[in-house]
DNA sequence: AACTGTCAGCGAAACGATTAGCCAAGGTCC
DNA sequence: GGACCTTGGCTAATCGTTTCGCTGACAGTT
């Protein structure tokens, strides 16, 4: 590796002068500044990132823990970090916590050692909150990502669950279905426990209830919702409609459904919320709400990198955004 | 933040013993020893990784450069990047070079200003090798993964491009099919250029030989295998059967397939080299080779790995990996 | 001519860790 | 009892930067 000394010895200046070129910190009369430049053309020499950040204390470096990175939503949003944190100069150092407690614990403690300068969090416990509270001094900084666990004292970005579940169940509602059912996720998360909740007060809404054991919840997976979907459909009065909280889980559905040789939207009618982009070619198309995935993602780096740069406390920051419908073709009108 | 020298106070003790307890790295009395561990627990210390790299000139960071992270193959192939370079102890720093090569370039200069102990990457252009050859000194080591774009003389892990595209065609072509057309990708990328060389040894082998303008290529895109699909179809005389060489492109033409009315497999057979994973439960399921995503991305950290750890320099390794046919319901018998 | 102010550029001290080399204290052996 | 070895622990150098404070030259002011 060649260093800020060789580049000195080699332009004939000291390092502090060929640093004050490096970071324009200092004026540098055009003639040693061009010695300098080219010297360092000619060893191709870069600063190391390591030895800046020991010396400025930061790593220019943020981590995100997503819970399940084979989620395709949760892949788009990294996928929109990564190019948000190079826009802010930063470096994105990928965790994926696979919805393991623990898990997520060791890898908050590894992004500590790491010394990232923040790190946006897809929360599945509470370390967040501790690794914030354990540090002596200035906490890191942290955004949680489209969930919540507790109530927590960091910024955050979401999405209205409530109102997610409330459309989608809200259409199917609206195509004359009565008997709707519902497969969410586990509900000690808020994207789980909203999305009910919203479904649930669409139809109190119009004097309805649904059936206790239509309502079903479990992973945010496609093969715990394709299980759950064939205990449901094989029951003698199933659901006219059906409500899945995520687009993974909808996919188990369509596949329980095609493999109890039923056809969507003629035999039942899906209505979800998130889908799995790009398959506008299969059929049939989900109707289902959708968030605006690359906007919350910006936001989040922004609060991030905003936290980082601020030097004062201020009072967490919540950002909600909101679902818009769009309807495919897996509901039908309920047939009379 | 606390440090060494806060726990070497603490402990009463110098810092080179309580970095003696924190590394096992010489022995240091029971009594001692247990001091310096309560002061640990007692400050929450933890070892600044930033220093530490520093010192000793490694950094337990692995870079990973995908090409279109949109594309959920390599949303895979994080996914198992993560996971196995977490087995091994090391972090995995995330970039998208977005087919660009001039933003490649930049991002392996980042990766070097990082101090990233090795990189895996998907090239699009040959900044790699000249990364490699810039060093004086060691070399950063690199691992290819996927396609290459030159005669490289790094490590690299690849599939069989070639055999893809035979396999493919020969399916199609055993269901009698004989006006085949193909839609690749960018025919300097192994990716591209094999696969299509594979498709045509099958027809060849057969004493068949495609109308030229059913060859199209263009990029590993959804849309761009959409509107080339559309201007295919819409021609005249089109292919009964397709070859594709993506699973992105695949659902791109499937949406130009469903766009124009058709339907498929019944007025044209698709087969592909790839896939996107999960949309068992939509129709048609894609007849389609798929290439062990996991165990790939496994042997090139293991590579990765292993050459970061070796101090003597050997010669490249290649890795070639298999694709295996899977068949779907996108491709029927020709009617005669 | 002496004093003051500017200012380009330099030297050296951090940042937080690892580690080679050293130094007392204690034990062993003739 | 002195020479020698072992050994637990410490001091200090080092990694590659940034940055504070200083030097010395030169110009302007009286």
């Amino acid at each position: 590796m060649t260093t800020i000394k060789h580049v000195a010895r080699a332009a004939g200046v000291s390092i502090a002068t060929v640093s004050a070129v490096i970071n324009d910190s200092a004026y540098v009369s055009p003639h040693l500044r061009a010695r300098v430049l080219s010297a360092v053309k000619e060893l191709n020499y870069a600063p190391s990132t390591v030895a800046r950040n020991l010396r400025n204390g930061r790593s220019q470096l943020i981590g995100i823990v997503v819970s399940d990175l084979s989620n395709p939503f949760f892949a788009r949003v990294v996928l929109a970090a990564e190019a948000a944190v190079a826009a802010w100069g930063y470096g994105l150092v990928l965790f994926n916590s696979d919805e393991k407690p623990d898990a997520e614990k060791r890898i908050l403690n590894r992004i500590r050692m790491l010394s990232c300068d923040g790190a946006v969090v897809v929360p599945v416990g509470d370390s967040a909150q501790h690794l914030q509270r354990d540090l002596s001094g200035k906490p890191m900084p942290i955004v949680l990502f489209g969930r919540m666990v507790e109530e927590e004292r960091s910024d955050s970005v979401t999405i209205d669950n409530v109102s997610a579940g409330q459309q989608a169940t809200g259409y199917l509602l609206d195509l004359g279905h009565t008997r709707i059912g519902s497969i969410t996720g586990p509900l000690h998360l808020t994207t789980g426990r909203g999305r009910l909740d919203g479904m649930l007060a669409a139809m109190h809404a119009r004097g309805l209830a649904p059936e206790p054991r239509h309502i079903r919840s479990g992973e945010f997976r496609e093969d715990a919702a394709y299980s759950v979907a064939r205990s449901l459909f094989e029951q003698p009065d199933r659901p006219t409609a059906l409500y899945v909280a995520n687009g993974v889980m909808a996919l188990g559905v369509m596949r329980a459904i095609a493999d109890l040789g039923m056809k969507c939207p003629e035999d039942i009618s899906i209505a979800s919320t998130d889908t799995i982009p790009g398959i506008g070619g299969l059929r049939p198309r989900l109707t289902r709400t959708e968030h605006p995935v690359v906007d919350m993602t910006n936001e989040a780096i922004r609060l991030l990198v905003d936290r980082i740069s601020r030097n004062d406390a201020i009072d967490p920051r919540r950002v909600v955004f909101q679902p818009a419908l769009v309807v495919g073709e897996s509901c039908a009108p309920l047939r009379a």
